[in-house]
DNA sequence: ATTGTAGGCCAACATCTGTTGACATGTCCA
DNA sequence: TGGACATGTCAACAGATGTTGGCCTACAAT
């Protein structure tokens, strides 16, 4: 049984790793990686920090562990591109809202930023939960493109709301907000691709860049 | 002289000094504020770590030097709202493309998460340079929740191609990017207020919160 | 030549971190 | 009763980190 983990068969020991997963979770969503530590993490659970170890092996599996999470995304396969916006809007921003419990969401942003193994995770899931999401009755050839300036928006509004706490953000009541947001997805959804600039756009731009003033 | 930092008076150390602040921004900037050590620091400027204390005092002083900056952000007083978008994003993405010389977003962004004196800085910076740059010629009242609209997806573009460098905001070209990204700006700039949503839209709301299926 | 001082280096400190191994307890089965 | 094994505690190690103080060197002013 030598090197064995707890983590392989089923046991009655749930509960203490369920607390010391817990427990992770709210350090690592609201300290970051870095700045949780094992120590900090074996006191709010109650327990010595050397049973962390014993039930996750290190801190990097500790961290895959209380980071592995479902985006629960509604099924939209059904749901026309014109209404999918909303719907994908208002459904993160509820789920956001009630960030008591799930915190899935601020772990990743804030550990994503130092932590590879974040970063990573937080590729596949864009990769495997959005682009999906996204994707159903679009053409494939778009939908890379359009979940990436989804994801913009939306990871966007996340950070400055929910992590950096921007007051003019967090100031927005969540229905406003949506009212808000919601036009934006639906037209990286749904604008034909590869909207032409007006010529004014362009000349505006080029003259921008040229170092030329405005007017 | 005790006590006395190096930071006070003109001195002839001057390249040691920028030395050392250049090479923290790079460190703070793709390693974040934790990972960030003054003794790495201090080797990439070939000097002592003590050297550094010296200099800034302590690593959280060093780190506000490394941190201060400005937006550079173009005067759009003069520029129709209608342009404003437009001037906004080419110029933003343009600096951002070239990173090289200048990598204050990423230190902000990367160290807000975790340092409160990141996170602080990047509030102010939001109220001294954003909010105005937005304003002018807006009504002051409107002003506030506008701006943070405009963070939100400028920030999150940010996030997404130049720190998370998520492949499908990558793989976008900057000029088809500015011509996704302008039109959002121009929205949230300009359209009015608490646009009224549609009889449809609020159905569909509901019904999704709610838990009804969708059609 | 002496001295004051700024610029720089070295060695060390105290602390914190992830991690480990030895030891105690409790529980279930033979 | 006794032993196997899971569960948990204690103490410690090894390395890294921010930070400090002492010492050396160059050099300009006296």
């Amino acid at each position: 049984m030598v090197g064995m983990t707890n983590t392989d068969r089923p046991r009655r020991c749930e509960p203490t790793r369920q607390a010391i997963l817990q427990a992770a979770r709210e350090r690592f969503a609201c300290e970051g990686y870095d700045r949780t530590t094992i120590r900090a993490i074996a006191a709010d659970a109650n327990i010595d920090p050397s049973m962390v170890m014993r039930y996750f092996g290190n801190k990097e599996q500790l961290f895959a562990a209380a980071a592995k999470f479902d985006l629960h995304a509604p099924d939209l396969s059904e749901t026309p591109p014109e209404e999918r916006a909303d719907r994908l809007v208002r459904h993160f921003i509820r789920l956001w809202e009630g960030d008591l419990a799930d915190s899935s969401l601020q772990i990743l942003l804030r550990c994503a930023l130092t932590n590879e193994t974040a970063a990573e995770r937080m590729r596949l899931i864009f990769a495997e939960q959005v682009i999906p999401l996204v994707t159903t009755g679009i053409d494939p050839d778009e939908a890379v493109e359009r979940s990436g300036l989804v994801a913009s928006q939306m990871l966007g509004l996340a950070l400055c709301r929910y992590v950096l706490r921007l007051p003019a953000v967090v100031a927005l009541d969540s229905e406003r907000l949506a009212t808000w947001i919601a036009p934006t997805i639906r037209r990286y959804l749904t604008e034909p691709r590869a909207p032409i600039p007006s010529a004014r756009e362009i000349q505006a731009g080029n003259d921008f860049l040229n170092g030329k003033p405005a007017n």
